[in-house]
Formats: C-alpha cells, structure tokens, sequence
DNA sequence: ACGAAATGCAACAGCCTTGATGCAGATTAG
DNA sequence: CTAATCTGCATCAAGGCTGTTGCATTTCGT
C-alpha cells in the first residue's frame, strides 16, 4: 500500500484516471481500459503502469472513494456534535460523496481489501450516532438500530436518483432524516 | 413480440435459459453466453437460435421479469382492496418476485422496451394505492406522493439486502409498510 | 409412425481486450 | 542543469467471446 512517492504528474495521471474511471465504468460497467484512458485523456499504457490488472484499478477506485465518504462522515463530528446536528451534517456530505462516486461506492467490497475495512469503520460511526440519537429520544427505544442505519443508507441513496431534482444537498439531506423519523403518515 | 407457437421442449429451454442467465448475471454481469449455456443446461448455440444477441437476451430477461412484477402488483388488488391491506400483499408479492428476479429488474430498461411500459404501468398502480392510502388519512396531506413512492421502492430494495433474515415475506412486508408510514421515531 | 422441429456438437472466422515491451521525447526533482 | 522519472506511440502475442453454419440425433405434435 505505502508507494514509493510518486513525482508529481505521476500522480496527477492516478487522479485522472480513478476519476475517469468513475466517470465512464458508472456509465458501463463493462468499458474497456481502452475508453478509461481516452476519458482520463491518457495512453492505455500509463494506466497498465500504474494499476496492474483491471482489478487493481477497480479496487484502487473503490478504496479512494471509501476514503472520501470515511472523511465526510468524520467531518460531521459523529462523536461529539448534538445528534440531530451530526446527522444532517453528515447526511450532506455524503449526498456530495456518493453522488461524485456513485459507480465505486457501489462496488462489491472485497472482504480483505481497504475499502471493506473503512466502510466497516464508517458502519460503526453511523450506528454511535444512531444510538446518541435513541438515547435523545429522537429514536424510539424499541427501534431495531441496524434496520434503521440499513433504511437510512437506502434513502441517502435513493435520494441520488433524483436527477435534476432539488440538488441542494442540505434540503435532501432535511428530507431523508424527517422522512427517517417520522415517515409519511399524518402530523400531529 | 407474437413469436409463433413454439415447441414444448423449446419452451422449456427459453424458461431455462432466462433462469440460468438471472442466477448467472446476478452474480457476474459479465459473464459468458457459455456459462448462461452452462447453468441452463443446454448448448450455447441453443441460446444463439432463441435470442438474436446478448441484448436480445437481456431484454428479453427484463420483460420477462417485469411481467411477474406486474402480476404480483396487480395481485394485491391496488384498485379496490382496503388500502392497508392492498399494500401489505403487494408488498409481500413483490418482495418474492424482486429476490427471484433481482439482477432482471434492476436492469437499465430500454425507453421503447416492453420493460419500461410494465414499469411505468406498475408506477402508476402504486400511485393509485398511496392515493387511496391518503384518502384514509394514512399518509400526510402534504406529502410529496412521488418521493413516498421512492422511498417505499427503496425501503423494498434494501429488505431484500439481508441475506438469512427473517426471509418471511409478511413480516418483512410489516416493517417495510410500518417504517414507511411511520419512521423510526418514538411512538405516542 | 411420420414429418417437422429442436437440440448437441464441432468447427470457423472475426473481433475486441488484455498485458507486455522498447524507445524517443517531455517533465520533474534536487 | 542534469539525471531520473514519466509519458506517448507503435507493436506484439495470447486469449476469450461472439455469432454462424452444417450435420447427425433426439424429441415432439398429430
């Protein structure tokens, strides 16, 4: 994991192609390294340097991508901000992460890669705020914590189908967590 | 589409096939008509004499499913059933249509495809019902009745996730209806 | 039982994709 | 500036998948 320090177009290549990457493998799965590099603007060959198999590349892209939604959620204080505050903080970032890496985010963990490890970790930081959120009496007590993150993971991405919906994310990420708590029936 | 009647035996091996490719691609959308041929038990030219293409076959696959789809919404009697009661048998209708067909229905369905006329029929059923739902004062007036409608797609969607679960369609269809209608929040 | 239909098998050509390699020129670090 | 690094380009071999065809054999419909 510890490359030797790339110079510095090296690793501007690297961004260009993870990013293009997601660009054209969430349009087709299937794209060859071939369009991946004209995407990236790059020579097939640069890729085969860096990322050995087209497997390498894959879990390359879904380990940057989980980085990126571990830092999101850690930028919403999940351990130490009011839980209502921490969720609609975090549920923002996320929207922004998971909409720019829909394809990698998507992708099946290996068990023993990197990306397994931070989702497992992002996992854990859910469910503490989950259980702050219970212990306000935001949460019913009797909730079943794991459905609830599993719910709340579904309408974070269900809200990204949106297309050229309202794409504030701080209004959707209002909406997932009312809809979280209360649902759709009737207000008092 | 009003393909002459075929052969018994020749039925049988369409049905195989289509079977053979929703296990197959579920697990590897990439794969080979040979495997599809594998799994079905039947020669790969067998595949190529019924469907013209891969995409022939994926389409066909696709109609196929949300044929079955259809017939499991329209089951649940959307138009005339109690709403409560209408909700709760689709929901547990789908719910062992969509863990049949998975990798079918969650295909990219062609605009001018028989899929997406099923689908959009199916949208508007389940629109129907969470009208009638409102009509009973089971849903908030002012709820925006489309996002409903995807967050009950999505709360399907991720039921169908846990593996060895309590795989009991009723139940699952009750927390599916009771999170949807009211959330995770505290009850009075 | 008879003819039509369907299947398995083998073989083929065409195409695309993957990796690898060597080399000349551009870019970067110190 | 100079040497190491990086890149583009051209090329190559190997392998896999697709779609088709011909023929012998089995299965079905009536």
């Amino acid at each position: 994991m510890a490359e030797r320090t790339l110079r510095a177009d090296a690793e501007r290549s690297v961004r260009a192609v993870l990013e293009a990457a997601e660009r054209v493998l969430a349009e087709d799965p299937g794209a060859s390294m071939e369009q991946i590099a004209a995407a990236a603007g790059v020579a097939r060959t640069t890729i085969h340097r860096r990322f050995a198999n087209r497997q390498a590349l894959i879990e390359a892209l879904a380990a940057s991508a989980a980085r990126q939604l571990a830092q999101a959620v850690d930028d919403g204080r999940p351990d130490t901000a009011p839980p209502l505050v921490a969720m609609h903080r975090i549920t923002a970032n996320v929207l922004q992460v998971k909409s720019a890496w829909a394809f990698a985010l998507g992708l099946p963990a290996d068990p023993n890669g990197e990306a397994a490890a931070l989702h497992q970790d992002i996992n854990r930081r859910c469910t503490v705020v989950l259980k702050r959120a219970r212990a306000d009496g935001l949460i019913d007590e009797a909730a079943d914590l794991d459905w609830v993150r599993r719910v709340y993971y579904a309408l974070i991405g269900e809200s990204l189908h949106g297309d050229a919906d309202n794409a504030d994310p701080d209004t959707l990420a209002a909406r997932i967590i009312d809809t979280l708590l209360h649902g759709a029936g009737p207000r008092p």
